[in-house]
DNA sequence: TCGGTGTCGTGAAACGTTTACATATCGTGA
DNA sequence: TCACGATATGTAAACGTTTCACGACACCGA
């Protein structure tokens, strides 16, 4: 006998409007009414049969079908450049609860920071209809932009801005210049004069922000830093440890780490290596907030991004986008936090030795 | 003048198939084919010609469309319990690029532990046609595979098995008898001989075996646990120094943390204040990897569990099942690495005390 | 009795694809 | 000259929804 496998039931196709017409006796219209209940004039017998149907049925609306007929898509998606990184991570976390709660469902992709990547990701993307994107450009290409522009997908711009190459875009991200500033604020109130900023060697200007910030900070104090001062370089491990090596310890006495992966996990490292403590032989101060950076003692001073703040307010604004398509909203940049840890010394005005 | 909003040429809507054959002057099922670059008698020339017009319009084909006439997708999900958790994180990077490589986007969703946003995610998600799902259920309920199952979504349960009640699921895992034993292990060759678990306070299964694992080692070595050795708890960091406050520490020399979340910091935590230090007053052996458990000093040792990997075979299996739904995958658990650190504490043979 | 005005329900045309099937034009060997 | 395979392209019917447009009643006042 041998059914070809599995038993009939279960090999039935999965049921449609039609079938639950049919078992309601009515028509798919009028189903279609019921289960979208729309205002119109419905016997509440029928309708209730139709209730029953759909139930008994197990139906599921097919949002595919219904988007073809123009509806919303019921998916946004996410497009970061580092999925690995806890930042992005956390705006992850917060976007796929403000979309769930608004019947979302969300695809999340990674362009590793490879432009290309990111072009045909989107592509599949926009293919899908996807009823929004919050989109972190790799290395602040615009191509990404205009392609979702083309195919008018509902689009906000997170943590890199594109300047003045796209005139209107929407955009959330933190403030990288009050970052780089703040940090080197506190190393300069706690009386460090010679200190140096670790940071990615990228294309992307947020970088370039937290290093004016610094050198902000220090112009506040009438400090030039010098040349050997800014390390950019690669963010990796290996590239922290090897730049760590060249920062001169007898003259430098504070550092600030301008991402918490990569580099600064590479100078802890080799400060560990070099049998060097913080804050006694260095004073740090980290921008961003890995999960360790109050697990690792002394802890480490830090400045703080508003991840979820980040997440929350890039969804809501995509939402509203995706409500009305003509919505803009600010530009939004979330001010940071300075989280006090123990890894800066506090140099008596005293010491402070001016020249040699 | 002021037309509505933009310009006209911005306003027109994607284009369509149809808009493709009509500016290459044929019909939209040459397009198709074409497109799809099915196997038929061409003329090189036409080829070309569509080509070129899907070209200049910009046009990307509608996969809602195809979908609908029983393509594939090009979309699976993953449902992960808890989406913060750098573990799951990890295994969600690595789908997500083994999918990207086969040419599907991810949906990636958050059940909290939820089991009720579980089941009406996943009804998003079966409304929505994704072609497979990789399911690590809350709380080990099972409902959710049935809905799955109804709907013929080819699914691969990750990390969490569902036992006996679901025949033949396809599963990967990985082994938490083993970390529990290999932790526990490591402190009694050690010398350990008085140790305590703490662990999650869970309906899951996966929390027991590790205690199974724990006692089994124990037993390995003649032991019985007081009852006072096993805490299980919420997954919180007040959990953890709550319970961390009732251990009493002058007989307990050793302790296995079953989670690297919530329990493990409030330990740490817990420690720090009380100025006890590992290994020195008291070995700490870790199930899981978070990033610090080799930044804080001196560093954890730890059970390291194959994420990646677990993230890969999930993701292949799953890919395996959308191309052949009668796929069946052997039952994978994969085993578990210990990562020495410094945080037990040698003790000599000869101190060992039997009895007070 | 007639038209009007609510109520309640259905038919059928989209949406953008895929693909079975039909059609048309060749060249070629019988 | 005819049949036939090979080559090349088009027609139209799905897929599962939504929703417009159209009945068909029932009740009402005139």
């Amino acid at each position: 006998m041998k059914t070809p496998k599995g038993d009939p039931a279960s090999r039935a196709k999965a049921p449609t409007i039609r079938d639950v017409a049919h078992l309601a006796r009515t028509s798919i219209a009028t189903v279609s009414y019921v289960l979208n209940n729309k205002d119109r004039y419905l016997r509440p017998e029928l309708r209730d049969r139709v209730l029953e149907a759909a139930k008994t049925l197990g139906y599921v609306k097919n949002a595919v079908a219904s988007s073809l007929k123009g509806k919303q898509r019921g998916i946004v998606a996410v497009m970061v450049p580092q999925f690995g990184n806890n930042f992005f991570t956390r705006i992850c976390v917060e976007i796929e609860a403000v979309a769930r709660r608004a019947g979302f469902v969300v695809i999340i992709c990674n362009s590793d920071e490879n432009p290309g990547q990111e072009i045909s990701t989107l592509e599949r993307l926009v293919s899908q209809k996807i009823d929004g994107c919050v989109l972190c450009p790799a290395l602040s290409q615009t191509e990404s932009t205009r392609l979702l522009e083309r195919h008018r997908v509902p689009t906000v711009i997170l943590e890199r801005p594109l300047g003045d190459i796209i005139p209107d875009q929407d955009f959330v991200g933190h403030d990288n210049y009050q970052s780089g500033y703040m940090a080197t604020r506190h190393l300069l109130e706690a009386g460090h004069r010679a200190i140096a900023f670790f940071g990615w060697d990228s294309p992307i200007p947020n970088v370039n922000h937290r290093v004016d910030g610094y050198k902000a900070a220090l112009a506040d104090f009438g400090i030039t830093p010098e040349p050997d001062w800014v390390h950019l370089d690669d963010l990796s491990l290996d590239a922290g440890r090897r730049r760590a090596q060249q920062v001169p310890f007898d003259r430098i006495t504070g550092i600030v780490l301008g991402h918490h992966l990569g580099v600064a996990q590479g100078l802890l490292q080799h400060l560990r290596e070099r049998r060097l403590h913080w804050p006694d032989d260095l004073s740090v101060v980290m921008i961003g907030t890995p999960e360790w950076y109050d697990l690792i003692e002394p802890p480490l001073c830090c400045i703080e991004r508003p991840e979820s703040e980040m997440g929350r307010q890039a969804a809501l604004l995509l939402l509203e986008k995706v409500r009305d398509p003509q919505h803009r909203g600010p530009q939004t940049i979330l001010p940071v936090t300075f989280i006090p840890g123990s890894s800066v010394r506090q140099i008596p005005p005293t010491t402070i030795s001016t020249g040699s």
